[in-house]
DNA sequence: AGGCGTGGCTAATCCCGTTAGCTTTTGGCT
DNA sequence: AGCCAAAAGCTAACGGGATTAGCCACGCCT
C-alpha cells in the first residue's frame, strides 16, 4: 500500500474544507480520514487529535482572514478602508463558515500559541480600517471593539440563517456601513482650534 | 427504588442549568443524568434525546429573553429604552452563557415550532427598543438588523472572552449604546414641514 | 385488592476518539 | 546497489457517549 503523503498542513486543510463544507460541529477524525483515503488512527502521525487539529484550523482560519483584511484595508482609506474591510470579512464568513467558526470557539493554549500573532494581526488589521477617522485615542478601543462587534455578530446571524427574508441582506450590510462611517465622522480628535 | 419525579421541564431546566455551568458543547445526556441522580437512557422518557434536549433549551432561553427584553423595554423611553434593552440581553448573556449558546446552534424544525414564537418575541422587544426613534420605515428592518448584530457581537465576543484587557469592557458597552443612539437620532422621519 | 400505565433500570449496540504496537515504505548513507 | 532507521500507515483494543429494546416496580384508580 502506497503511502498517502501526508503532513500537518495537508491534515489540516481537508478537515478546514471539510468544516466548511458540513459545518465545523460536525467535523470529526473519521470524516477528514475518509476524505483523506486513510483510517482514523494514521492522522495522530500528524495531528494531535480533534482538538489539535481544531487548534490548527483556527489558525489558518485567523491567518487568513488577516490576510484578506490587510489586502482589503491596504491602500485604502476612509470609508473605502472601512467598507472594504467588512465586506472582506462579511466575504470570508459566508464563502468559509466552517473555518470561521474555528475561530470563534479557539482559545490560545499559552503565550506562544502562534493564535495569538494571528489574531493580533486581524485586531490591526481592523485598527487599521479605523484610522482614518482620526479618533480620540480614548476612543479608539471602544470603536474597535464596536467595529468587531457588528462584523463579527452580522457576519454570525447570517451564517446561521437568522435574518428573516435574506433578500436585502446585502442592502441592510451597506446600510450598517453607512450607519457606521457616519457616526465615526465628527468624532476625530482633530478639531479645529 | 423510589421514583425521581422528572418531566421534560425538569430534564430541559437541569440541562440548561448545566449548560451555564459547563459549557453547551460539554452538555451531554449523561451529565443531566447524573445530576439527576438518574440513570442516561431514563432520560429518554421525558425527552427525544440530545438534540431534542438542547432545541428544549434554546426554547426556554429564548423566552426567557425575550421576556427580559420585554421586561426592560416595557415603560423606558427614547435612549433609556435602548440602553435597557441592550443591559438586559447583556447581562443574560453573561448570567447564562450556556442558555444563549443554545438559542445561536438552534434551527425552527419546523412551521409549528415553539422556538418561532420565542425568537418573534426577541425581535419584538428589540423593534420596540429602537420604536421611540421614529425611523424611516424603510430603515427599521436595517436599524433593527444592527442592534441585533452588535448586541449579538458584542456578548458572544465578551462571553468567549475575546476581549483584550477586560478592565473596562463596561465602559466599552455603553460608549457603543452611546454611538448608537447618536447615530440613531436624526435619522427620525419626522422632520419638521 | 388488583390492574395497568408510567418511569426507572439493565443490557446491548453503534460510533467516535484515542492508544498501543506491528509492519512496511522510504529516503539517506555507505 | 544495498542497508537501515525513522516515518507513516495499519489492525486491534479500550473507553465513553448516544440511543434502543425490553424488563420490572411503583403507585394511582377503581
Amino acid at each position: 500500500m502506497p503511502r498517502a503523503g501526508l503532513d500537518p498542513a495537508t491534515v489540516t486543510e481537508t478537515g478546514a474544507d471539510l468544516a466548511d463544507e458540513i459545518g465545523f460541529a460536525q467535523l470529526s477524525m473519521s470524516v477528514v480520514a475518509e476524505r483523506l483515503g486513510v483510517k482514523t488512527p494514521s492522522l495522530y502521525k500528524h495531528v494531535d487529535g480533534l482538538a489539535d487539529l481544531s487548534h490548527r484550523i483556527a489558525i489558518l482560519a485567523a491567518t487568513e482572514v488577516g490576510e484578506a483584511l490587510g489586502t482589503a484595508v491596504d491602500g485604502a482609506t476612509g470609508r473605502e478602508a472601512l467598507d472594504g474591510a467588512a465586506r472582506a470579512l462579511r466575504a470570508y464568513v459566508v464563502q468559509h463558515p466552517g473555518r470561521y467558526a474555528a475561530t470563534v470557539s479557539a482559545r490560545p493554549t499559552g503565550p506562544d500559541d502562534a493564535l495569538i500573532p494571528a489574531r493580533d494581526r486581524v485586531l490591526t488589521a481592523l485598527s487599521g480600517a479605523l484610522a482614518d477617522y482620526d479618533l480620540d485615542p480614548a476612543d479608539e478601543i471602544h470603536a474597535l471593539r464596536m467595529l468587531r462587534s457588528v462584523l463579527h455578530g452580522f457576519a454570525t446571524l447570517e451564517a446561521a440563517d437568522s435574518f428573516q427574508m435574506n433578500t436585502d441582506i446585502d442592502e441592510s450590510f451597506t446600510w450598517v456601513i453607512t450607519f457606521l462611517d457616519q457616526g465615526l465622522r465628527g468624532r476625530g480628535s482633530a478639531r479645529p482650534v
